[in-house]
RNA sequence: GGCCCGUUGGUCAAGUGGUUAAGACUCCGCCCUCUCACGGCGGCUUCAGGAGUUCGAAUCUCCUACGGGUCACCA
């Protein structure tokens, strides 16, 4: 990879719709290498399709960098030196780039209507042609006739006129030298009836004329590559380095779709993944390492990152070893008050109750949490007591059973009574004291508590965690009515 | 169908002619333990197939198979 100039990477989404995981991820591989380089990421808009212009979809591309801390340095609303940033709005420059093309020879206009195309195409499926390109019907065309039609008004496309012999090389950083024969490359379309440049012209000028150094793009480009390079020729410019991408899939045959319900960004964040763990993720997917750890934040995957890491092979998402990252994150990463600002919406969701002491259930939370949404089916036993079976008392490990939870429940709750700073260090001393005094094992004493206080089979926490969470009055409560349930 | 690309365990993957073929996730055991989780230990399972080249191939070459991409006035 040559990065002897500045490095400059652009991300090119199409506002029509929400941010697709794959295309999030390509945006993340480009700024990473810019960041990498110390260069420049730039976010242009490619909404040279109004058919298929998504309004709001825009906002969502912003959003949805903003979220993920892929900082743009050069972007529609922020501006920059090589503006506009948006292509609707550099329509003229397309146009006088292509007459130039036409004039060197590298171009033609193409009067061709819609329907002589189909039935072009029509034509050569049944004859099973194997290179179905544009039959060059227009190249073909005298001055006085391209003028007449001029001046009726026909409408006309300009197409890339390819040459007919020989054979094209691009280079790409991954793949190496690509080379295909010119005879198979179609006439493609420059400018469209409407005036619009096509994606395939318009990325060339674009990413010309912003100085886009190293493209990063999905891997299907791949077979259009060659003709942009005929372009660069035909303007007598410098290629970009290509940097092409595979795709993620669902599985070995199929592209992560939205069909799946989880190839969009947002379906991510509302399941409970935490954003920095979503970008760790997806820059596994296709990209290894060079040392043995994976969890990385933003800034570490910059520092980390290695092209030759990079794989040619499609990956399929897992969302089990999604999931494994994030937990990774959520308990190792975060600091107790991080995760307790991001937590406490969730624990909010199902304990309302003020009274309790937050911290030490937060502290309880974090090691237990793999997905935000665990928390609140992890936290609802506080504000009440879940309906129960005494049956929740045996434990064959412990050794209890509901006759011997009553004996240790009615041990336990004088000597609970009696603590009078209520905090888990004083109350593990003195239940410890009191395990000591009757000669029993750890769980016969605590099982019994903890089911005791939360009614649950899985909790966040032993019995000790529980009672010093629910404070001294509702945990001495809690105990009663457990005595009285037995007793019964 | 033509062209282009790819193929290491269930998944992500390291590996660039000589390795007991890393590591992570998943799953299963065991240990730790006041449940679960965490942590520790161990296990299952891999070079798509076939020819070559070589003393030696997951690594190089060719063929086959399978998979993906592309063949729009979409990007």
């Amino acid at each position: 990879m040559d990065t002897s100039k500045r490095v400059r990477t652009r991300f090119a989404p199409s506002p029509t719709g929400f941010m697709h995981i794959g295309n999030l991820r390509t945006a993340l591989f480009a700024y990473i290498i810019a960041k990498k380089y110390d260069g420049d990421f730039i976010l242009r808009i490619e909404d040279t399709d109004r058919e298929r212009y998504v309004d709001g979809a825009v906002d969502k591309i912003y959003e949805t960098l903003r979220a993920c801390g892929l900082k743009w340095d050069e972007g529609p609303d922020i501006g920059g030196p090589v503006g506009p940033y948006i292509q609707s709005e550099r329509m003229g420059t397309y146009k006088q780039y292509a007459e130039q093309l036409i004039e060197s020879g590298h171009a033609y206009r193409c009067f061709c209507t819609k329907e002589r195309l189909d039935e072009l195409h029509r034509q050569q499926q049944e004859q099973k042609v194997s290179n179905m390109v544009y039959d060059r019907h227009c190249l073909g065309l005298s001055e006085e006739e391209q003028q007449r039609l001029l001046d009726e008004g026909v409408p006309y496309v300009i197409r890339q006129k390819m040459p007919t012999e020989g054979t094209t090389t691009f280079k790409d950083i991954l793949y190496g030298d690509i080379t295909v024969e010119n005879a198979l490359l179609e006439d493609q379309i420059l400018i469209k009836a409407d005036g619009m440049p096509t994606y395939n012209f318009a990325n060339v000028i674009d990413d010309h004329l912003m100085g886009i150094t190293h493209v990063v793009r999905g891997n299907e480009y791949l077979s259009s590559a060659p003709k942009y390079n005929l372009l660069y020729q035909a303007f007598g410019w410098d290629v970009p380095e290509y940097i092409h991408v595979e795709h993620i899939m669902r599985d070995a045959q199929h592209k992560l779709s939205k069909r799946d319900g989880d190839a969009y960004f947002g379906d991510f964040t509302d399941k409970g993944f935490y954003i920095p763990a979503i970008i760790n993720y997806i820059a596994l997917l296709g990209w290894a390492p060079k040392g043995e750890n994976e969890i990385f934040s933003l800034e570490e995957l910059v520092r980390e990152f290695d092209i030759s890491g990079l794989s040619k092979a499609p990956a399929i998402f897992d969302i089990a070893k999604m999931t494994a990252i994030n937990a990774e994150h959520l308990q190792k990463r975060l600091t107790h008050d991080e995760f307790k600002k991001l937590a406490l919406p969730y624990i909010r969701q199902s304990c309302k109750r003020e009274d309790i002491d937050i911290d030490v259930l937060v502290d309880a939370v974090q090691p237990r949490t793999k997905l935000f949404t665990d928390i609140p089916e992890m936290v609802d036993f506080i504000d009440k007591m879940p309906e129960y079976s005494t049956e929740l008392y045996t434990s064959k490990k412990m050794k209890t059973n509901p006759q011997t939870a009553l004996e240790a429940l009615k041990l336990i709750l004088p000597v609970l009574e009696a603590v009078d700073e209520w905090n888990t260090e004083k109350i593990h001393e003195a239940v410890f004291a009191e395990i000591e005094r009757v000669g029993v094992k750890n769980g016969w004493m605590l099982y019994p508590l903890r089911i005791a206080l939360s009614g649950k089979a899985l909790t966040p926490g032993g019995g000790i965690e529980l009672a010093d969470i629910l404070g001294k009055e509702e945990t001495l409560s809690r105990i009663n009515d457990a005595i009285n349930k037995l007793s019964e």
